[in-house]
DNA sequence: CGCCCTGTTGAGTTTTATCAATATTGGTGG
DNA sequence: CCACCAATATTGATAAAACTCAACAGGGCG
């Protein structure tokens, strides 16, 4: 079931029970089960698909030749790696696993039938494609431009509201399934400043994290000193205009 | 005349000429002359046209709060601003001019049209845009991993590159029309570190960077001081197979 | 019970930033 | 053509942020 995808999806626009059936027909074919750290494509290799994250987190991620990495996104349930990626021959990144994870093989000739019949969906798939874009551009924003402080805790707000966005949150918590070396490598951080930093997060009072949950008790706050602003996260039903209206 | 956009869409595959003169059409149509240092569009306003740089240089930005501003892609000609943005109702982030610069505006209806009735245009400006998201992701790994010479050398690699792909390289020179500021809010260096690390590239031989003229005596060295993997920007004409026939 | 993975802490080092001063350059008006 | 100005580039000295290395703690699980 493509709950996730149609929930995020609909923070753009409201779909018709048809759309809704059929994200839900073309997540239910094709489906990958991977454990924890598995690769689901790898640089190099030749993307036939694209693949929707049912459950479970994911990331993109480079190596550089002596061994640094760099995570380059999170996959969260209901993300979509790239549509129309096949246009390419080869991934120049790899993308795996950090949990387990369930993803939707979605063949190109689907992609295709859908964007032709389904017109509401398909603006509904540029807007989440533009998003994931406008997420990039903000995390060369944090790279380039925030100290570790800010940019991990402009991260947790991101992935908070995109969880959210997604209903994977309850009340002021979520999970985060993410370890400190992940963190770091996402961060362009060391784990040893990731942790420290995290700690100064904690003693602020501006998270809670534990196990692997995330408590934010005050995300205003949070979000002043992560110097974050969720415009780039197009979350205010842009595209209500197209609103099916049944 | 989109002889830039052109020459970089056949980098993908071989247009047509029905197509070219399309693309021609597109981009004498809209018209709008900037000098240097003017915002095509900024932060916060609807994007109503598709921005396709003819001439000149440009360059997509974001301030935070505080005043540090992050430079987050260049363009150069032939390069379009993001296709299909008007699905998104307010930019989030700005786009600004370095030169003085030529742009066509394409309306949504052109866009649309275009894109029902040439579907080879329709893929190559698919790998357009995620090429482009490609150079998005690198400019993250080299924020997160590279350090500053690194950086500087990877970013004129690419540059030089992406010149070359719609012809603006003569021999191994072409223009640089950045300032040193410029190129500090890019790679996230302040700009008394990118002077530095300029002299030590050009004191290694790697480049010669006069007036606003850069050279680069051996691309090899360069790109194997920046780590650089020509991969992420897919100019092997990988859909050559949609070659148009005539 | 013990092992391995992850997280934590301390000490010393490196990279890059900041601040401030000086040099150079390109453009402009006289 | 030259003198001058403002913008840009360069240099030196000091400081801050983040990294590295190394050791140790804790917890989950076979």
């Amino acid at each position: 079931m493509a709950t996730h995808l149609i929930r995020k999806l609909e923070q753009f626009t409201r779909l018709s029970s048809r759309d809704k059936l059929v994200l839900d027909q073309v997540s239910t074919e094709g489906l990958r089960q991977l454990g924890a750290r598995e690769d689901i494509i790898r640089e190099g290799e030749r993307p036939q698909v694209v693949n929707l994250i049912l459950s479970g987190w994911a990331c993109r991620y480079k190596y550089l030749e002596d061994g640094r990495r760099q995570i380059i996104a999170f996959f969260l349930p209901g993300d979509l790696c790239d549509n129309h990626v096949f246009v390419l021959r080869e991934m120049d990144h790899s993308i795996g696993t950090l949990t387990p994870v369930t993803v939707a093989q979605i063949p190109r000739p689907r992609i295709e039938e859908v964007s032709l019949h389904h017109p509401r969906i398909t603006q509904a798939l540029w807007w989440e494609s533009l998003v994931n874009m406008a997420i990039q551009r903000e995390w060369t924003v944090s790279l380039g431009q925030r100290n570790a402080t800010e940019r991990l805790a402009h991260l947790l707000c991101e992935l908070f509201l995109r969880g959210r966005s997604v209903g994977l949150v309850e009340g002021n918590s979520c999970e985060l399934p993410l370890k400190q070396a992940e963190l770091a490598d996402a961060l362009g951080l060391s784990t040893v400043h990731v942790n420290r930093t995290l700690q100064d997060l904690r003693t602020a009072g501006l998270i809670v994290l534990k196990g692997k949950m995330l408590t934010i008790p005050d995300l205003n706050a949070l979000q002043t000193a992560a110097q974050f602003n969720a415009n780039y996260l197009h979350l205010n039903r842009e595209g209500r205009h197209l609103d099916a209206n049944e």
